[in-house]
DNA sequence: AGTGAAACCGCACTTTG
DNA sequence: CAAAGTGCGGTTTCACT
């Protein structure tokens, strides 16, 4: 929340972490040209102030066999708030769903979700489209990821 | 390449890391019910087959002032091999692109852009029309990032 | 189970604005 | 003067053999 503001140091940790969060502290030092030290501090502020929220590893989708990916579009009938609690919760419980944004447009939500195949997509489909009275769904099938979750431009 | 098998303790290693990347080795072998000594050689096995390709920080984007999120939906005019391979160079070329799928329906392309604000996200989206002659552009511009970049269910 | 390396953290000094 | 960096230390913890 503390709108913190980055300087050029901070953001050449950030991009130097995005690109690979095994780098040692005496590499990332030197990566940044600062002494071991004051690169130390910094990183632990960087965590401290929420800028850096966690660690994680990249994964082949290929090798985990899910690589099926498909952006749902969807426009909902209902606009209550419990509706939409509802529906919310209904979709965060499929641990297939990457991603899901409330979007202005001719649709509501956009959900990425991934998938072992089609069968498997079409079970998520199924019990979205089971859950929830939903208007309309557009599902736009992934024929090829040339990029999927690139750094973020710090 | 080599689609390798995972065993249900590959995938519990894989899920407790990708929560949490900075799991000492100790607490991961722990967390999975493994001796430290075959949890090490699972990891490097996972590493060496290509499973992991690698290691990065979750930001917070509100802390790095990267907020804005949009999904543009793509359809292009042209489809020679020349002018396609074109437009991803141009695409991959803006690092403001964190998503960039070629999908089937009734758009081409889907990208997924995070800017600033809507003066930097105009600036990328002029950019993206001027050095490209597209058909349609549809921009999705997000609301409210109810999840963003979940782990995969692996 | 052992070993070398790395993370972690305090401290005194220097630099920069 | 305050904020941030440097260099050096020691202890603890970890990765890897």
């Amino acid at each position: 929340m503390t709108t913190r503001q980055l300087d050029n140091i901070d953001k050449s940790i950030l991009r130097a972490l995005q690109q690979d969060a095994s780098l040692s502290q005496r590499e990332l030092a030197d990566k940044v040209g600062l002494s071991q030290n004051s690169c130390w501090r910094r990183l632990t502020r960087l965590r401290e102030d929420g800028v850096i929220t966690g660690q994680t590893v990249r994964l082949d989708m290929q090798a985990v066999g899910l690589d099926l990916t498909v952006f749902a579009m969807v426009r909902t009938r209902h606009h209550s708030a419990e509706w939409l609690e509802r529906f919310r919760k209904s979709v965060l419980a499929i641990d297939n769903v990457i991603d899901f944004f409330r979007i202005a447009g001719d649709y509501d939500y956009m959900i990425k979700i991934v998938a072992r195949d089609m069968n498997d997509f079409d079970r998520v489909y199924q019990r979205l489209i089971k859950e929830n009275e939903l208007e309309a769904v557009t599902s736009y099938i992934a024929m090829e990821a040339i990029a999927d979750s690139r750094n973020v431009p710090a």
